[in-house]
RNA sequence: GGCGCCGUAGCCAAGUGGUAAGGCAGAGGUCUGCAAAACCUCCAUCAGGGGUUCGAUCCCCCUCGGCGCCUCCA
């Protein structure tokens, strides 16, 4: 498979080819574990998650480590402002970060390091870089000289003289040049360190980075990917690191994910204007969060729109409920097929499935294939899939213009080609009853009716169906689409959605 | 001051040097007690101007309008 992406390092799509035949190695930036992750989290791993997906689907033996960051300064603020331990603190929400991944259908990559597991690897590594003259002793701790590695800048496109240096960052005369960061901080009195040849102290940022993926993958790994927002300084620095550490070349692409932008700006905890994951699955199914963030490529914004009432409080996310719909429809396509094949195949033997609907097939794999192979481009994969489901939905509506036999094997394509979509993309996947009612509870949730209460009302219409009383069964209706219910009489029996935000 | 991105139908959003996927909303149908669902049909010339080209939405330049990075951030 011809498979490229874009490169940040080179600034143009490529075609990707592994340090190693066969083998991926990609290595994407965790979290800071300080807090609920937000929309933008989501955004980069559910990205990233699919590119695993697909580079296992494509072939590939892949190791996906993520890291979880669980000591820095936010860190251990926030555990002395909670009144615990760095390492409770980080724990609770490497744990909540967990179910959100989890909701959110974010498969477990291989490796999950933590920082506060692998001093070893860090200190090893600070002291090389001071050994190779790379790294430098200050009274608070050791520092990287961007100086002494004429790379410096490649990845983010600048050169060292024309950036606004000292506009925003406070400049430490002590340091060799304002741009030099911190390998290891020296520990202030009450805060957490461990042993090294300079006194006990943490890693500064970037460097954990740097040591982990190293060892996990070893120099010049696959991939490296993360946000945007960290390709300066963060990725900058770590490649700065880790070149002058090794002497050999770091990664080879380098793959960074778009912003979640809030009413055109950008989602972020500086400007307060963001939304975690857990208070979107709150209002609406988790799944439809990551069919949301899939319907944009993953290099582009993504617009995500939020409803405030009149005094600004929360009220809804319109693009989310929206997305939710569309995988209300998605999985009732899954139960038609599923329950077609069930009633056919207790009865007849597959055959030949009409020419048309096997090619239709055929024309979707193939799409939906070269739309990732070509950067990842799960915007456009989705596309076909609205496409294929349609083409189901219509099959079913005509089925028997086929004979079952045809129908059965037609039925069974179909079902083939929209679980090799789920398994990629990563969405559709659940069973279609259970994310259904997941979707239906979600739902009522969101405009406050009780189960019991509809289910009643649904029984007081049925009957007045039965007997013919139709003016009174409307107004049922008509009262429970006002509330934000709309019912739907299917031949084996009432239904209902939702269709308010 | 430097570097960079974006502007595609009411909304969201792919995409390509040869006349623009998909979704939501909307209109008209099939179906239905009536509806809904599902399906069918319809619905854009790609911010503006100039240039290159046989031909540009896609390449170049300019203008206007958004935004990002250069500080912690996915």
């Amino acid at each position: 498979m011809d498979i490229r992406f874009y490169n940040t390092l080179h600034r143009s799509k490529e075609p990707f080819q592994t340090r190693d035949p066969g083998r991926v190695g990609m290595y994407v930036c965790g979290p800071t574990v300080y807090d609920d992750a937000h929309i933008g989290h989501a955004r980069a791993y559910v990205a990233f998650d699919v590119l695993a997906r697909f580079l296992r689907f494509a072939g590939f033996e892949v190791t996906y480590v993520r890291n979880y960051t669980d000591i820095d300064d936010k860190v251990i603020h926030r555990a002395r402002e909670a009144g615990t331990t760095h390492g409770e603190l980080a724990q609770r929400y490497i744990d909540r970060y967990r179910e959100d991944m989890e909701r959110l259908r974010v498969l477990e990559p291989d490796v999950t390091p933590r920082v506060t597991d692998h001093l070893t690897e860090i200190v090893a590594m600070v002291q090389a870089l001071v050994e190779r003259g790379h790294g430098y002793v200050l009274d608070d701790g050791v520092y990287f000289s961007i100086r002494s590695y004429n790379g410096y800048g490649r990845l983010s496109g600048r050169k060292l003289d024309e950036m606004m240096v000292g506009a925003r960052v406070e400049v430490d005369d002590q340091k060799h040049d304002p741009l030099d960061f911190a390998l290891w901080k020296l520990a202030k009195p009450d805060e957490p360190s461990w042993p090294s040849p300079w006194g006990p102290g943490r890693p500064g940022w970037h460097i954990e980075c740097s040591a982990m993926s190293l060892k996990y993958l070893g120099p010049g790994f696959d991939i490296h990917g993360g946000g945007m927002d960290l390709i300066f300084p963060h990725h900058e620095n770590e490649i700065a690191q880790s070149v002058c550490a090794t002497g050999r070349e770091f990664v080879r692409t380098w793959m960074h994910n778009g912003f979640v932008n809030v009413n055109k700006e950008k989602m972020s905890k500086s400007l307060g204007n963001f939304f975690t994951i857990r208070q979107a699955a709150e209002l609406v199914d988790a799944e439809a969060i990551r069919l949301f963030l899939l319907g944009t490529h993953y290099r582009g914004p993504v617009q995500f729109d939020v409803e405030l009432s009149p005094e600004g409080g929360l009220v809804g996310f319109p693009g989310l409920v929206e997305a939710e719909r569309r995988l209300a429809y998605g999985y009732e396509t899954v139960r038609r097929l599923a329950r077609t094949e069930a009633q056919l195949a207790a009865k007849h033997a597959p055959g030949a499935a009409p020419e048309a609907l096997l090619g239709a097939a055929a024309t979707f794999d193939e799409a939906l294939r070269s739309a990732l192979a070509d950067d990842l481009n799960h915007a456009e994969a989705l596309g076909h899939l609205a496409t294929l489901q349609r083409t189901a939905n219509d099959f079913l509506d005509r089925a028997k213009e086929h004979p079952p036999a045809a129908r059965l094997a037609a039925v069974r394509r179909l079902r083939e080609a929209l679980a090799t979509a789920a398994g990629v993309l990563g969405v559709f996947e659940r069973d279609a009853d259970g994310a259904l009612g997941g979707i239906g509870a979600c739902g009522l949730r969101r405009v406050g009716v009780p189960v019991a209460e509809l289910d009643d009302a649904i029984r007081r219409r049925t009957e007045a169906r039965r007997t013919k009383d139709f003016a009174a069964a409307d107004r049922i209706r008509a009262e429970l689409l006002e509330r934000g219910i709309e019912l739907m009489d299917a031949p084996g029996g009432t239904e209902w959605r939702v269709v308010k935000g």
